[in-house]
RNA sequence: GGGUCCAUCGUCCAGUGGUUAAGACGCUAGCCUUACACGCUUGAGACCGGAGUUCGAUUCUCCGUGGACCCACCA
């Protein structure tokens, strides 16, 4: 086994002193320009399994393309801002830093988690470009996003609406979904009697009356309809009319909607504004009117002789009411899932507030469109974000009540919640700390307020294939590098990160971010669940290393198939990458030595090549272009598959072993044989390294330089296919040559290499050692290849170790040895 | 309830309208072969069930079964 550790940092040292191999040359005008954009990892300190796909996927694909002489750009971004950095910043200094003090406190233990995340990315032997990275909390990136919104919101696209937020009562927060847990709680469905209101023209009719079930009857006083499934015989004829609320003196729409089910409870629910997150679809849908139900505190409002009270306590006294008038036909015990405060397991109740928003259900369409114009790589990743977008309820609310966020360029009348945006020559801003352009609301006059709520994380995300392609300001890279090339990220985050980034740069810029986005599932852990603290079953770097090269990691990463779909972490897999590496190593330890054996390279020394040499530089073409289409598809498993069991099993197994009696030959006349065979040796090894080494970039490098004493691998470039014309034909080069032996190489040497296989299988059946001399080998020989057998018996005698070879015309084709 | 993906040796995982169905781990038998015993050679070992399309299906279609994931819901 090579020494990895000692490889690793030589190379990693060597690419830091000669960053100009792959940063990316804006003065450059005639390369074509591929333009990366990453996730921007969340900077809890650690890399995850996750990052460590991407970023040796992305990395590959990277050193591919400047192997292929593009001209790449790959910065990497952090997304700084978020909940979990406030926690422990709160839990390390208290809650009472003065806001600004917390936000530095919060950008101070980021920076130091993004040291530990980088130099574990640099670790990976990720080349990013250090000149263009970003991070989400600099002022230069809040100017971005503020610009970004303002933008929208010249374009129509930003309003300010009330919302029902998650919302904990005893904390008095609002709530993110990650922080809202849930939870199963035994409660009752209470039967509540609703009289139908009014008459059918023209008929006098028996009161009609619907039961609703409901496991909230506190929340009556804010029921606004009751709903029922439209194809429900016993109801259907009430759609349209109204229905008299029990104990309040009000009566309220009967809608239909698909949602109710007619088998659960009676059929028929009732729609308060909010009990939960149906009513909140039911109340948009149909658009009904608005009673705010509880306040702040988690106490009645709106309810007359309720008010006041607390949940639990309404909800006694209200069914205590119904049970008096006989309105409650019955309780039923039932389990129910409720949402809770993860902190403190309290249930949640939606409140309603004032909120901001950005228009994204009106804009479906055209998102879905704008996805259809990327290539998604698997295809069937795309289906994630139609299915999202088929199913938006309500615009994106992207405002948060937080302090570790970007503020929002915004100021507000405090009464009629009129805007007023940030000037956009003054941009970063933070509208508590600046006087608003107009101290009294133009519209009402009343006082005006900065903002307090920060932007959602995803808000500064989504604009990152803009920002590396220099907008706003460098407009020459940003015709070059926008839409990005290609974009990498997890399957998890299609419905954000990519929706998100797909509306927001179609808005404002009409066009799609990126060409291409490839979509990795999920790494699981060994025991099949997905990767997390509470299972125990994350894997992370240090787990790895030392234990694997980090280049088995990362061939590992490349033949993990099935992107799009989880894939379980197996440590077998990655034994296989690091055999594979060892094999490597070694291969290229043997050509070494055989080329000191030789005298030094004649020129041309490719005119005497052998059928075998031209068989494995056929079969090399062969690769190439299997590689190369792979690799300009995206998909490293192809690409490393293929190149992989060619090394190892074409080229180390047949090859080498077929040669070696020529590159051990003393013998005059073997001379020019043996040159030749050296010759192909280092072109077949050098041509899999160039392939191999955006993979496994450290040992390729540490490859190269035994056999080029200067330089770098990446400095050179990708060999190239070439179409033959005929069996004589083969690529040095570039190339074409054509050989003077009159023979299809390729098909001859193949079966030159099955006579072999199936001496080796006697020599294993007569259990004798594959070196061990025989008698006497007797073949049977289809007519096509009679001639070439003929022609290489003495070849054959030296490959498999036999005093005599004779072969025969044979219909089947058979071997037999005499030992 | 809606959707997506998947089902191949003991395990993991390729591939194909006609193949001798590849490879890895493990297992078998041998080999210390002047690159590699972390290796090499050899052997055993697989297409979920049913129907359809077809001359022919492991491959295409449908149904079923089983699994993974996403979304919604549990009034």
């Amino acid at each position: 086994m090579y020494n990895a550790q000692e490889i690793e940092e030589k190379w990693r040292k060597y690419w830091k002193e000669h960053p100009e191999l792959f940063r990316f040359d804006q003065k450059d005008t005639k390369k074509p320009v591929f333009s990366i954009d990453t996730p921007p990892p969340f900077t809890n300190g650690e890399l995850h399994m996750g990052q460590i796909f991407w970023v040796s996927y992305i990395d590959a694909i990277a050193r591919y393309k400047k192997m292929r002489g593009e001209n790449v750009l790959c910065p990497v971004g952090w997304d700084a801002h978020g909940f979990p950095t406030e926690l422990a910043v709160e839990k390390k200094y208290g809650r009472n830093l003065g806001r600004e003090e917390f936000y530095k406190r919060c950008v101070e233990l980021s920076n130091e988690n993004i040291k530990k995340m980088r130099d574990q990315m640099l670790q990976l032997g990720f080349v990013f470009d250090e000149k263009y990275e970003y991070q989400t909390t600099a002022p230069s990136y809040t100017k971005k996003v503020q610009l970004s919104v303002l933008q929208m919101h010249e374009k129509g696209l930003i309003y300010r609406s009330a919302h029902p937020v998650e919302w904990c009562v005893r904390c008095g927060t609002g709530m993110s979904r990650e922080e809202a847990v849930e939870k199963e709680e035994v409660s009752y469905l209470n039967y509540i009697s609703f009289e139908v209101a009014g008459e059918e023209k023209g008929k006098k009719e028996e009161r009609a009356s619907i039961t609703i079930a409901t496991s909230r009857p506190e929340l009556l006083h804010a029921c606004v309809a009751v709903a029922v499934n439209p194809t429900d015989k016993k109801y259907k004829i009430f759609i349209g009319r109204s229905a008299k609320l029990p104990l309040f003196e009000r009566e309220v729409p009967i809608i239909g909607d698909d949602a109710v089910e007619k088998e659960y409870g009676t059929g028929a629910e009732m729609v308060c504004t909010f009990g939960d997150k149906r009513d909140i679809a039911l109340y948009y849908k149909h658009k009904l009117q608005l009673i705010e139900a509880i306040d702040e505190s988690g106490r009645l409002k709106n309810a007359f002789e309720f008010d006041g009270l607390t949940i639990q306590k309404a909800r006694d006294a209200v069914v205590a009411k119904l049970e008096k008038e006989k309105l409650l036909k019955k309780r039923e015990k039932i389990k129910h899932i409720i949402k809770v405060h993860d902190r403190d397991d309290s249930p949640l109740e939606f409140i309603s507030s004032m909120q901001w928003f950005m228009k994204t259900k009106d804009n479906a369409e055209k998102i879905k469109r704008t996805a259809k114009e990327i290539k998604w790589i698997p295809e069937s990743t795309r289906q994630r974000l139609e299915d999202w977008a088929n199913f938006i309820e309500w615009d994106y609310n992207f405002s948060r009540n937080r302090v570790f966020g970007t503020p929002i360029p915004f100021w507000r009348c405090e009464k009629c919640d009129y805007i007023l945006p940030a000037d956009k020559g003054k941009l970063p801003i933070n509208t508590l700390d600046e006087r608003p352009p107009s101290e009294k609301c133009p519209k009402c006059g009343s006082k005006v307020i900065g903002e307090k709520e920060v932007f959602d994380g995803w808000v500064d995300t989504g604009i990152t294939p803009m920002v590396i392609a220099g907008w706003p300001d460098d407009t020459t890279l940003y015709k070059r590098a926008f839409p990005n090339s290609i974009r990498i990220q997890g399957t998890d985050i299609v419905r954000t990160w990519a929706f998100y980034t797909i509306y927001r740069t179609a808005m404002l810029t009409g066009n799609k971010p990126f060409e291409n986005i490839i979509v990795n599932g999920m790494i699981r852990g060994t025991d099949g669940r997905e990767m997390h603290k509470r299972y125990g079953n994350g894997i992370f770097l240090p787990n790895l290393v030392p234990k694997y090269p980090i280049d088995a990691i990362r061939l590992w990463v490349a033949l993990s198939v099935g992107l799009g779909k989880d894939k379980i972490f197996s440590y077998m897999e990655m034994d296989y990458a690091k055999s594979f590496l060892t094999k490597l190593y070694n291969t290229a330890k043997f050509v070494e030595m055989a080329l000191a054996q030789g005298k030094a390279q004649k020129e041309e020394p490719h005119k005497y090549l052998n059928v075998f040499d031209i068989w494995i530089l056929n079969r090399l073409n062969d690769v190439v272009k299997e590689v190369t289409e792979s690799y300009d598809g995206f998909v490293l498993y192809d690409a490393m598959n293929k190149l992989t069991n060619f090394y190892w099993h074409e080229f180390a197994d047949y090859y080498i072993e077929n040669i070696k009696h020529r590159v051990y030959s003393e013998d005059k006349k073997m001379e020019k044989s043996k040159d030749a065979a050296l010759f192909t040796l280092r072109y077949v090894l050098e041509a899999s390294l160039q392939m191999l080494a955006p993979v496994v970039p450290h040992l390729a490098e540490e490859i190269n330089s035994m056999f080029n004493k200067k330089g770098s691998i990446f400095e050179q470039k990708m060999p190239e296919y070439h179409e033959l014309g005929s069996g004589q034909d083969y690529v040095i080069n570039g190339l074409i040559q054509k050989s003077e032996m009159e023979i299809d190489a390729s098909s001859i040497g193949t079966f030159l290499n099955l006579v072999i296989g199936e001496v080796r299988k006697e020599k294993a059946k007569n259990r004798i050692a594959l070196n061990h001399e025989i008698t006497s080998i007797n073949i049977n020989v289809p007519d096509e290849y009679i001639s070439a057998v003929l022609a290489s018996q003495d070849e054959l005698k030296n490959i498999l170790k036999a005093k005599e070879i004779t072969a025969k015309k044979g219909k089947e084709f058979s071997v037999s040895i005499k030992i």
